[in-house]
DNA sequence: GACAACCTGACC
DNA sequence: GGTCAGGTTGTC
């Protein structure tokens, strides 16, 4: 489900409602997303404060007194904060019980996510510390070399976490169309000037998204349960045989890099 | 690189 | 019935 623009959102709409809230019991119903098990985290984590939020690509981070939580949101993951009067989502396989009578719930209809707990230094993570550069913190210097080293295709190389995190699906699809580039193009075969391009729409794409708080193709809402605006604004996901919005001819849908693939074979060289 | 695997559901 | 799904990982 949610790329960097989702999870940042998500991380945006729960901050104000969590921080500073106390957990005081945790209830599992589905022991085999936990990290690295059910009885850690039965264990360690009621009675700990919430102290901040973080995010490092698609990965959404809880700071706690004592440990830290990571959650994978994967395809269909979520963490919701309910009042009193809100019913419980569907899928829900692990619910905080937070004071001033707050829950916070991860769903996952799928159950590909993962949350994990972590007691030592963040910064030696097995995950964490092979995630490429955030994108809005890289430069076109950096990513240029990132692109020379390994020839292959350009969605693959996008949708590749180590050598840029947060990029999904839709945002790739969407920024190679803004760009003009082929999924398919080799990385090697850009120039500067290319390369330079892309990074800039690919920041420009993320940005928009943030602002308009995501994209709901389908089951992804914030931390609140709203739903984000950003499909409203995508060019290409999801438009197979439609007119390109620049060109007029039928977007196309291919497997690309083993992932649905949309893009314009006019505008997208 | 392609493909199956992990799951459940929506849609044709 | 088959195909597809905001992801990642392990196998040829």
């Amino acid at each position: 489900m949610p790329e960097l623009p989702e999870v940042e959102t998500i991380k945006r709409t729960l901050s104000p409602l969590i921080c500073g809230r106390v957990i005081k019991e945790l209830e599992i119903r589905l022991a085999k997303i936990l990290r690295p098990g059910p009885e850690v985290f039965q264990k360690s984590l009621p009675g700990q404060k919430i102290k901040a939020l973080s995010r490092r690509g698609k990965i959404l981070i809880i700071h706690l007194t004592q440990n830290v939580l990571l959650f994978h949101f994967r395809m269909t993951g979520n963490l919701v904060c309910l009042s009193p009067q809100d019913s419980e989502p569907r899928y829900t396989h692990l619910l905080f019980y937070l004071d001033q009578d707050l829950r916070l719930a991860y769903t996952d209809l799928r159950q590909f996510g993962w949350i994990e707990l972590i007691k030592e230094d963040l910064s030696h993570h097995r995950i964490l510390s092979k995630l490429g550069p955030e994108p809005f913190e890289l430069s076109k210097k950096e990513f240029f070399s990132l692109l020379r080293a390994r020839d292959r295709g350009l969605k693959a190389f996008l949708l590749d976490q180590e050598m840029i995190a947060g990029l999904g699906n839709i945002y790739t699809d969407e920024a190679l169309f803004r760009a003009g580039l082929h999924p398919k193009r080799k990385t090697s075969s850009l120039s500067f000037e290319e390369a330079a391009r892309l990074l800039s729409v690919i920041k420009e794409v993320l940005e928009e998204a943030i602002r308009e708080r995501g994209s709901s193709v389908r089951n992804y809402v914030d931390g609140r349960g709203q739903r984000g605006n950003f499909q409203r604004q995508h060019l290409v996901y999801r438009k197979k045989g439609e007119p390109c919005p620049r060109c007029g001819e039928k977007i196309v849908y291919q497997k690309i890099a083993g992932r649905g693939t949309y893009f314009c074979p006019n505008c997208q060289k």
